[in-house]
DNA sequence: ATATACTATGTAAGTCCTTTCATAAAAGTA
DNA sequence: TACTTTTATGAAAGGACTTACATAGTATAT
């Protein structure tokens, strides 16, 4: 006796003991059906609780408000706090949250083509990954809103930050504190098409110092991978063969923190032997009281959601960039 | 030669020299289909500019491919890891991943009284957020198939772990290293209803070092707030009066590093003058070097994922728990 | 070279609903 | 009464998709 959780035409039409045709009629009420047939018919569709499941949910998913993110899968801690500023923005809207993490561009990709189609969406927020413009035209032709986030587009909305500019404060503060020898630290992944944003770091960096007088030789520049270990066994090789005091800009807080981790393997003192400076702000950063540049990412995410809804509701405006601050956060290691 | 107004799947097939099966998995990119195909049948979607029509699409298809997680906000790392779980884990379905974060229980349930009727999803997560009987009937009577976990339930599948066992490995391991002063920290969230995974924690550290004939007072219970920094002043207090060694058990992870920043600051030597456990393995204990119960964060999201697709596939199976084991995971602060 | 294991694709069946067409019953007409 | 017309209905085809199953084609192993 398993009842049809959730009938048909087909059900309805056993029950008032007519054929889907009829029913098919009755729902329609397009011709004529005899009044007693089509009472039966109602009385079968209510007591089933029938609705044309098809359509109601097609229409349900129209009228459904949707939001998609694409995220790079949750394996860096900026990704999700990114994410969270998503939610938290999209929290009280009535919009719903879907997620789409991607793990290469391939992914993205099959996204991207998928997505404006029969994705539903109203909107598109893209974290931290970067659009050929083959995939912004498209995205443009389906007219999909979409906000970037950290990887720009002159045809797309965005939300970024100035990069060079956090190598430029890095740079300058320790400068400031009398530093006068200096390294990076960066990861290896460099972008797939266009800019990567460590790179744009490094510049920053490098540019500032040499307008400062000072330099950033080339061996002075680490690049490790973006594994934690790996990083600090580098940099207990690459810390061995300093002149102290140091200097170190890592390109981010993860980097930097294998560099804490190597430096008190090597008991060196810090910030005095030397000074570390990382970027993002993560949350973490606080507990290793880490010196670094924020980056407002939880801000980020939220102002992607607003920046995005504002466009859904005034469409054909003109294509918003939205440039975050940098700010720099002086706790104990620089 | 009037161009078909409305193209259909067939349309495109035919242009792109395919069939509509190929087709259809492109706009659904579940299977394999080769990139030059591929690429060809989305120029011809665009071609054409076809459009999928959604109500014969439903009609096809009748399920909703959707997951819904309901999740208490990212603000622990602990979540951010299920989540990641269950991400992962729904990456190769063609299931989408729909996220509803809450921040209190009326919250909670109001998500819980609209979800089953109009959520229009297959089947829901909830993680780390207790039911009442209530939601619980709710859910089953509308066959929303659910999987909980943390806070179980008889009448729902969950996957759970067993937190007192966590709290008796801790006492074992800090016995069996040789210690013989005990303390324990944890937060003061208590739940709103039922039992909390913290009191438990407790409840199994007390209970195994009193059977080990050592005890643990009721003054060497910190109960501290949900702030690092507010937990490492209530941590340094603590630690000064304190007689060495002494070995600390925190409830969570976080704890336990307030706890490393406070005894940092008071100079004292880890693990010889103090010895820390903590609780969930979150990335970041890596990171600290930190000696703790792993309680499989990941693996919980990805199992209930399992679960719930297994259930879907099999409606009507009786209800399943998976317990999933702890695990201590030793480090260089105990 | 042959056997084996995948991959990519097509064929065809299935989904749930609409609509066309045929027909039995009822009604109207001579 | 016999003959048309009308009306109510069902059988079945069609619509726009998805998907289970089969197979040709390629890759890999022996």
């Amino acid at each position: 006796m398993t009842k049809n959780l959730t009938p048909t035409i087909y059900d309805v039409a056993t029950a008032a003991h007519v054929s889907i045709a009829t029913v098919s009629r009755v729902i329609n009420n397009l011709e004529k059906v005899k009044p007693e047939t089509r009472a039966a018919v109602l009385e079968a569709i209510d007591a089933l609780g029938f609705v044309p499941k098809a359509d109601a949910r097609a229409r349900a998913i129209r009228t459904q408000r949707r939001i998609g993110v694409i995220t790079p899968f949750f394996t860096a801690p900026s990704f999700v706090q990114r994410l969270r500023g998503v939610a938290a923005a999209l929290g009280p809207t009535p919009y719903e949250l879907v997620i789409y993490t991607v793990t290469n561009s391939k992914h993205l990709n099959s996204y991207l083509d998928t997505l404006p189609l029969t994705g539903n969406l109203d909107g598109l927020i893209i974290l931290s990954l970067e659009l050929t413009d083959h995939y912004v035209q498209r995205l443009l032709d389906y007219h999909l809103e979409t906000v970037l986030v950290e990887y720009p587009h002159d045809l797309l909305c965005s939300v970024e930050i100035d990069n060079e500019d956090g190598g430029k404060q890095a740079a300058g503060y320790f400068y400031k504190k009398g530093l006068r020898r200096f390294a990076f630290v960066g990861d290896t992944s460099t972008a797939e098409y266009g800019i990567h944003p460590i790179s744009l770091r490094l510049n920053g960096f490098r540019k500032e110092l040499t307008r400062l007088g000072a330099k950033l030789p080339d061996c002075q520049i680490l690049i490790a991978p973006y594994d934690i270990n790996k990083t600090r066994e580098q940099a207990v090789q690459f810390l061995q063969n300093q002149e102290l005091p140091l200097a170190i800009f890592a390109a981010t807080d993860l980097q930097a923190i294998s560099i804490i981790q190597a430096a008190r393997q090597l008991d060196l003192k810090i910030p005095e032997d030397l000074a570390v400076i990382g970027f993002d702000d993560l949350d973490m950063a606080e507990y290793f009281n880490l010196t670094t540049i924020r980056q407002h990412l939880d801000e980020s995410g939220q102002i992607a959601v607003e920046m995005l809804l504002s466009r859904l509701n005034n469409p054909g405006r003109p294509v918003q960039i939205s440039k975050l601050p940098l700010e720099i956060i002086e706790r104990g290691t620089a």
